[in-house]
DNA sequence: GAGGGTTGGTTAATCGTTTAACCTCGTCCG
DNA sequence: CGGACGAGGTTAAACGATTAACCAACCCTC
């Protein structure tokens, strides 16, 4: 009994079609298929053939039913129209469906409330686990489905992260060494555990001695960028690039010249950083490594081992032309003089 | 027979368990809870508190084998990290769940055999009907499920966009008016069918007379803007907000006031194009119509019908700082003649 | 030449929901 | 009082894949 030509009745082909062509078992297809149970190997092999032909691809509820696993993971965003996060959708797309898992999105609009709404509907849709990137500092509810965490090391429940602290100390580092000493820190909200470690990893790599003027625009919405920079500050860290493109055509618009007279830095590397004149120096993260390091753990916590928590991914500094060698002291505003070199 | 306390055996409440607890048949609860079969109001009433005080929710995988509806649609974009696509993808979701759909990711990275490879996927997930963004004049192959194309109005097979064509030609008229007679188009690539008709439209609307240079930057990388600028050049419109803010700069820091000695213009409103200063005018896609459109054509053939066709949404100008009166033309750079001017 | 092992399958149950078809009362009407 | 009817359910079959349990040959060995 040969494959017959003849097309399954209707619709797409299924294990009972092809195994009705062939005239033996569905059960049999399947065991060709997934070359589990005892099927000779030239059967199976016609089967492949005649499967592959046909294009059959089993059907995902029917699986998803028996087995219980829809072979989907839930990504939750805050905000997708925030830069930052495309990044990682689609790194974490490109993780998942390398690992034979599809992405099923939610975005959480920023607000709290939608936010476990849409861990619930993800839930419902029978995603297997999902990966949260929580807004501001918002703790995810526990849920009896197998989550990763996106957020920073320093946050509890944290699966994965960048090292936001690390990254804020070497863009600080990168600063000293252009001779910079008088430096404006920018972030949005203190709210953001994130910007928190930023600025914090940045104030904290700053020997005393310093200058370091945190400014949180949140709170200082109408802060005037030139009359800093007019009043020493020679460089600006911004917890964003998004921050530090806003500083720096702010500061372009005011006849100030970066990186001569002024350096801006910012994080995340976003798309436009590069193509900015001058192109922006930032932080960025390995959007690569954490979403595969948030998929990986979160597979393995749906197979149901425990997670391997690799919990900090190291950032990268990329030097640009936006940051350089802080201009000579002028009489008017004077080196602030730093520990180091008060003590020789 | 009251409701018992006891949990369903294990794991989730399913219509079986709930049946259990009040000695009816599953088919019974069911139909309460959907309202369809013949139960009387007391008893439906008291399975659905029931069911709301466990938080049932029926089993996505059952229902979808059963109905053949996996309440699941696809998203194919040709790439997260452009910043543009965000927020489409934002949009999408938001319709999408409002229909009470979910939505499936599928990034094809720009390559067009990915983008196929992404659609099949999707299919083979379930997913009832698939949203493209097709890449740069890609053509979208027929496949056996229900399709929605987000291009241009031009592109066969189109189901809805933004009318590119008109928005340029709304541009160029904001430009007229601010007097520029001599201006630079500037494009990334005649693939795109999008860019096409941006760019396309612009030209379209300028009058005989009006200098007009049209640039591809993918074929002139280098192309220096400044230079064109004190070659006479007051006003530069770039089919992408990309494109603007990377102009802006570079006009910025070669010294060129903007707008006061030249002008700036984009599209599709990114959401660093008001933060920067001057912020960006710029020709805005709405969004949430667009995506409204896709989805709602989308549940329509999903449903069977023929999608309404509503191909064209108005893009709207969002004049914001980047643009003001061309200069006072020098006797450098006299204004070159409109045909408008010379017959009066 | 009977028992044991191996090979190559088949049968049937199961996952949870939906839905058409059927059944069993009680009621009402002619 | 017999039959029709409606209200309120129940039964059972499907959707398609997976998998444990079973079974029929056949081969080999003692």
């Amino acid at each position: 009994m040969q494959p017959s030509p003849a097309t399954p009745p209707s619709g797409a082909p299924t294990l009972q079609s092809i195994a009705a062509e062939f005239g033996v078992s569905s059960a049999t297809v399947s065991n060709a298929l997934s070359g589990k149970g005892r099927v000779s190997e030239a059967l199976a092999a016609r089967i492949r053939d005649r499967a592959a032909a046909l294009g059959y691809a089993p059907s995902s509820p029917a699986r998803a039913l028996r087995t219980g696993r829809s072979g989907v993971i839930g990504l939750v965003l805050p905000d997708l129209a925030n830069p930052l996060f495309p990044r990682m959708a689609q790194a974490v797309e490109a993780a998942a469906s390398r690992e034979g898992y599809g992405v099923l999105i939610a975005d959480s609009h920023g607000e709290v409330g939608a936010q476990t709404a849409a861990l619930q509907r993800l839930v419902a849709r029978g995603a297997d686990g999902i990966i949260v990137v929580p807004r501001r500092g918002t703790r995810v509810l526990a849920l009896d489905v197998p989550l990763a965490v996106i957020d920073t090391p320093a946050t509890p429940g944290n699966t994965i992260a960048s090292d936001h602290r690390a990254g804020g100390a070497a863009l600080a580092r990168h600063l000293l060494d252009l001779g910079h000493r008088a430096l404006a820190l920018v972030g949005e909200s203190r709210e953001s555990s994130v910007q928190r470690d930023r600025i914090g990893g940045l104030r904290a790599a700053l020997p005393d001695g310093i200058r370091a003027e945190t400014i949180w625009l949140e709170e200082a919405p109408e802060t005037d960028f030139p009359a800093l920079a007019r009043d020493g500050i020679t460089a600006f860290a911004a917890s964003s690039d998004l921050h530090a493109l806003r500083i720096l055509t702010t500061l372009q618009r005011a006849g100030l010249a970066v990186p001569r007279e002024v350096s801006v830095a910012g994080f995340d590397d976003l798309v436009f950083s590069a193509a900015v004149t001058p192109s922006l120096t930032t932080m960025a993260q390995d959007a690569d490594r954490i979403a595969g390091g948030a998929v990986a753990a979160l597979i393995a916590r749906i197979d149901g081992g425990e997670a391997p928590a690799e919990a900090a991914a190291p950032m990268t500094l990329i030097a640009r032309e936006s940051t350089g060698p802080a201009p000579a002291p002028t009489a008017d505003h004077p080196a602030p003089r730093s520990q180091r070199e008060i003590t020789p």
